[in-house]
DNA sequence: GTTTTTGCACTGACCAGTCAGTTCAAATTC
DNA sequence: GAATTTGAACTGACTGGTCAGTGCAAAAAC
């Protein structure tokens, strides 16, 4: 069975429809949040018949569990292939974080809402998908951790940093930063915005040069 | 006229019940977003009738744009007492911003439900109180941004800094990290997450020690 | 002929905001 | 100082509207 076409992610007309829900769902929630939009708004946005989203996602709460799951697939990714280029092309491990704070801005800039909205979400408790946000933060963090852990490893970096939370700030750095500047300086260029962080991150901002 | 009692402030009943409120609605809202709190909710919690709610404010909105007044105002109380202070005691611009750190942590620690939720409605746009949190935001990116630009001015800094992106990047860094420090990592010290973000922020992290 | 989508009417729970009425402490009157 | 009045503060049942989710027959896509 398989109806198979694409190579991986499947192109059925099944598949298409998810698509277009995931995406009005994404912008709606991010502006709104979960329950200000109404089901009838993503189906409206998405051109999409009420009783389609009910034929393709158990209920809202599922909808947006999977979107969560979608995009953060998309940035872990991300990551990771920028971490490994680096690797690939001899860079030391601050390129690499480097790499990944560019890959970072990269995907901001390519999805805000979807940004938006997992920032919006992740610090709340008592919610529905508090667990699935718990694993899929984790995923993205700890592909910081292990470029941090690699580095104290090969005496790059100082044995005394604190990996989870130093990895857990420069996430958030990037985070914020880049939210920042969708929101309040939207005229600003990408290069910008990396060269701030960039210095941040290497210390020339205080002191050493 | 005036039955007058307390100096500035009022302690009317009228307050009491306010300040009621605000703690109950800061909880709810924290964790289950504005939307998803109702009013029912906020009243029971505050131990106070639906009725008084409506009393005590216009609206459902009306009482979180208050909050959120009330609470941005606490914190940059706080970080320009932190500037100040080490202004007054001789220290350097890096010092300022160290200590400035550790308020916004302190604050954190001790507010953290308003912290999430500021973080939560920050960059939502089309909301009714997005004008509010502009201002509110701009009040207190701009006491980091005052602090930078002196340094920048006084020599201490590279002229190079871009400063109101490096404001947003910080901002961001201490409240990621500290949000991160209350919900994954409760057990660590304010001590250990104020030395992570301090290490980092002297780029004691990469390079240069 | 099977899968997917449509369109639409319907239900039942939930909720923001209202309002007529209650409470009570302080002010006023006698 | 007891009796009465006042009004700010508070109460909670009620209303009108909204919305998640259902059911289903017919159309479209594959």
């Amino acid at each position: 069975m398989e109806s198979s076409s694409a190579a991986s992610g499947g192109s059925t007309r099944r598949e298409a429809t998810r698509q277009k829900l995931y995406e009005a769902a994404v912008t709606l929630i991010a502006e709104q949040g979960f329950s200000a939009t109404t089901v009838d708004e993503i189906a409206e946005r998405a051109g999409v018949a009420k009783g389609t989203v009910y034929y393709n996602f158990a209920s809202k709460s599922v909808l947006f569990e999977e979107l969560l799951r979608h995009g953060v697939g998309l940035l872990t990714a991300s990551l990771r292939e920028a971490a490994e280029r680096t690797a690939r092309e001899g860079g030391s491990k601050v390129d690499a974080l480097d790499a990944m704070i560019r890959a970072g801005l990269v995907f901001i800039d390519r999805y805000p809402a979807f940004t938006q909205l997992y920032v919006a979400e992740l610090w709340r408790t008592n919610r529905a998908w508090q667990s699935t946000l718990m694993v899929v933060r984790q995923q993205a963090v700890a592909v910081v951790e292990d470029v941090l852990r690699d580095g104290v490893a090969g005496g790059e970096f100082s044995e005394e940093i604190d990996v989870p939370l130093t990895a857990a700030a420069l996430v958030g750095m990037v985070l914020v930063a880049a939210l920042d500047w969708k929101s309040f300086q939207p005229e600003r260029s990408l290069d910008d915005v990396h060269a701030a962080l960039s210095r941040l991150l290497q210390g020339r901002v205080s002191g050493c040069r």
